[in-house]
This record gives C-alpha cells, sequence and structure tokens, in this order.
DNA sequence: GCAAAAGTGTTAGTCCTACACCCATGG
DNA sequence: CCATGGGTGTAGGACTAACACTTTTGC
C-alpha cells in the first residue's frame, strides 16, 4: 500500500477543506472518515487548495483522488473558522505525530476550513490509502464516535443542511444504486430525517414530483411481496434540482 | 473627514469577507456599496480576519467599523474562491491606485472571501469614513450599477439566499424601524421576493405566527384609512428563528 | 361624497394526515 | 395458511388562494 505524498508548495497557506461524505447503507446514513490509530478517533477526510483552483475544484479533485468518485453531488455549506481548531491544537493527532511525512511548517499554522458535504452511492466509493496511512472506515452519523477537533460538529452541520435541502430539492440520486425500490428510497427518507414516514403517503409525495420510471421488474429475493424497482428520471430530476419542490417533510 | 489606516500586520494571508448588508427604505431593497470614483464602479464593503477572530467576529467588527451598528443579523452564506477574483485581477480598482494608502504586499495576492449578508435598519446606519475615502452609497439591489470583481454576483447570491429565509424563518425585525405597519411589512416580503401578495391572506398568515405585538396606535399623517402600528414580539421571534416557520411564500 | 387604502370575512379547492383493504411471497 | 411487507384507495381536516364587503381618511 503505498503513501501518497503530500507536496505542500502548491496549496495555499492557511486554507483547507473538509468533507463530509454522506453514504447509505444498511438503512443507516454513513460518513466515510479516517481512523486514528494511535488515539482511536475519527477525522473527516480533509483538503487544501492549490493556488490556481477554485474550491470547489479542489472539493472535487480531494474527493477523486481519495474515493475514486467523479461527477457526484459536492457542496459548501459552512466555512470553520474558530481560531482554536487550527492544527497547533494539541488534539489534533496530526499535528503531534513526528513520524508523519509532511511538512510541519505548512500544517502548524491556523487554518480556515470549508466544509463541504458529498453525496455518494456506498457501493461505489473505493477508498484510496490515505496520505497518513490512516484505515478508512464507514461511521453511522449518529454513533457517538469520537471525532478530532470540530469534525462532530461539522458532521452535525451538513446533517442539517442536508435535511433542509430535503425539503427543497429531490434526493437520491447520488446516494442509491442506479435502481432501487420505493421502500428502499424511503427508508433513505426516513434516516436522513430521523423519523418515521407514512408508507402510502411517502409513495403519492414522490411520484406527485414524478422524478422515478417505475421499471418493469421487480425485486425479487427478500420474502414477502416483491417490490417493484425504480430509476430516477435524469431529466425531470435535473429540473427538480433547478426549480426546487416545496415539499413539507 | 479623517482615513482610518490599515494595519495589514494582523491579518490572515489570502482570506477576506465581503458584506452584503440590505436596507429597506422607500418600498425598495438596497444594498450599502461604495463607489469609485475613478471608475464610477460599486464595491461591497469588505474586510480581513484578524489573527485571533473568527469570520463571524470579524465581520461584526467590521460591519460595527462602518455602519456603526450592533448585534444585527448577519450570516455568512457562501465562499467565493475563483482565482482571478483576486486583487491582481486589473479589474479591481483598489489594485491600481498608487495613492491608496495600504500594504501592497499584503492586498496583491489571490483572497478567498467569505460572503455575509446582513439585515439592518436603514435609518440607523450612518457610514463612517471608508478606509480609501470612498463614498457611501446604498444602491437598489435590481438597479443595473456596475460592480467590481464579482461583487454583482456576491449579492445576487445573498439575494437567494435572503428569499430562501424568507420560507423558514421570520424577517423584518432587522431590517424595519421599531414600529412599523403591517403594509409596511408586506412591502418588504414583496420586496424581496420580488413578487405581489395578496393582503389578506399576508396578514393571516402572519399573525398565524405569532410573531407581532398590535400596539393600540395607528399611524397617522399618511392618506386614506390609518393602519395600525405594530412591533414584534420578541421572545416569539426569536423562537420562530430558532424552530423555523415552514412557510410556502 | 369620492377615491384610495386598510380592516375583516367567506368559500372552493388543494394538500396533508391518518387510516382500511387487498395482494404477493416465504416459511 | 399465516405473518409480513408492499400496492392502492378514501375520508376528514388543515391550509391556501381568490375574492366581497365595510371602514377610514384626505381632498
Amino acid at each position: 500500500m503505498a503513501t501518497i505524498t503530500l507536496d505542500t508548495r502548491h496549496f495555499l497557506d492557511h486554507i483547507s477543506l473538509d468533507c463530509v461524505i454522506f453514504g447509505f447503507h444498511d438503512n443507516e446514513l454513513k460518513v466515510l472518515t479516517l481512523q486514528i490509530k494511535t488515539t482511536l478517533e475519527s477525522a473527516l477526510p480533509g483538503g487544501f487548495l492549490k493556488k490556481d483552483e477554485t474550491l470547489e475544484q479542489a472539493a472535487s479533485r480531494v474527493l477523486k483522488e481519495r474515493t475514486g468518485l467523479d461527477e457526484i453531488f459536492l457542496k459548501q455549506f459552512k466555512v470553520f473558522s474558530d481560531p482554536s481548531r487550527s492544527n497547533e491544537n494539541p488534539q489534533n493527532p496530526l499535528a503531534v505525530d513526528p513520524k508523519l511525512p509532511y511538512n510541519f511548517e505548512f500544517f502548524n499554522k491556523r487554518f480556515i476550513s470549508v466544509g463541504f458535504y458529498a453525496l455518494v452511492d456506498f457501493t461505489k466509493v473505493k477508498p484510496a490509502p490515505d496520505f497518513y496511512s490512516l484505515e478508512w472506515q464507514w461511521n453511522n452519523v449518529n454513533e457517538p464516535v469520537k471525532y478530532i477537533i470540530d469534525h462532530r460538529n461539522i458532521i452535525d452541520e451538513a446533517l442539517e443542511v442536508l435535511r433542509l435541502q430535503l425539503r427543497h430539492q429531490p434526493i437520491g440520486y447520488n446516494l442509491l444504486p442506479d435502481r432501487f425500490t420505493m421502500p428502499e428510497l424511503q427508508k433513505l427518507y426516513e434516516t436522513i430525517l430521523g423519523r418515521e414516514l407514512d408508507r402510502r403517503n411517502f409513495q403519492r409525495k414522490i411520484h406527485s414530483y414524478k422524478i422515478l420510471n417505475k421499471l418493469g421488474e421487480r425485486k425479487k429475493g427478500g420474502a414477502h411481496k416483491s417490490p417493484f424497482l425504480y430509476e430516477f428520471n435524469l431529466e425531470n430530476y435535473q429540473k427538480a434540482l433547478n426549480e426546487g419542490l416545496n415539499g413539507t417533510w
């Protein structure tokens, strides 16, 4: 497993970004994190801004490098600028492990971090070896895991924005496999919202958005009545993204 | 009129902030801007981040310094990071006027700017002399004024976020005088939304939020039937801010 | 007393909510 | 054949949108 080296000369000082990468699996909303072995804490994958790119390009590059995914839903949601969140903070294990192969002068400064959140298809993510050879891990968003610095807070804020997005935009295309069932989509909504929804009303509402194509087939193999399979109608989905939905979840 | 000098030693490199300061006057939504005499362009008031403060503190400080206002509604809404928006851009008149009393080495770098928007009471703003002795000016948001760099875009994005805010949170406390009439509040909503609302449905909806105290008096002096005066019920207003409204404007 | 603006009320339609019922599948 | 989950339908209530009527004020 090769360690990717990190040449800090191309990066702007003081500015970083952190990605909250949401995935959906086993009826749970999960966040892709890095496990820090020395302290057993989790950290969000982050990155830095090259001198000739926008933050969006940087976030997209970081995600591509680390998850292999391209063209996924990616959005900045807040800047975290508390002076105490810098890497000089001894709570940040990246700042205290001298064995890590990076440029201390660059890292041990105050960082303003732009938070991005991404929605990805859990099954398609193949995390690349981390810069620091940390281990990748999918954490359940609600699990009381210990995170470095303010990463717990960054996740919570991302989740709140995601919930808001749910009210105005369709969601799911990036989080679900290409073909899925109505109960699966409903589970996704319920998981994000943190509460149960009525099965029948959910179907009616989703159908009223006209963002789904019903496929002839049904999902077989499970017990009980087999549900229909759906795929997203990308044209209408995109239109709904642009125009908004005005829903009341 | 004294020129405020700008000691750049306390600021972080590469990071700035721009404020879209909304005010409401003459039934128009206005933005507080600086007029650049040489090119007749407008610019948003901006500032920099001190080494020991958060972005929110910096924005609050900048607003206090420049408008005299304290404890106003202030919120970051987006980061603008296009590499071409730097001060090296010859379109930025701040970069090309050698008479201006500032540290060129600091300014002529690439800047990532965090956009804030503020809601202020038009009548209470007393703009302080600008660092560069530029002139203050209230621009109508829709007026086709020429702005430096990407400031037109920053305003448009702020307006969009403001419209979204309207759907989930009460608005007006920061934009209207302490006592106001229902038609004035309605005009504010109509101006932000860019469309007309039904007078009677508006009243009912606003009242359902229970964020207003009806005062006994009426506003006199104008022609026609005199409208009642209202003030915001701050306790409920604050509660509504925290809990959200779920409106459909 | 007339025009314009503001206060109050009503009604039809839409949307949300909360249910009941039937059907398919595996054990 | 029964337990469980999935597909479809319907009635009640809340909320919205559209509109009518009355009241106040300045000219």
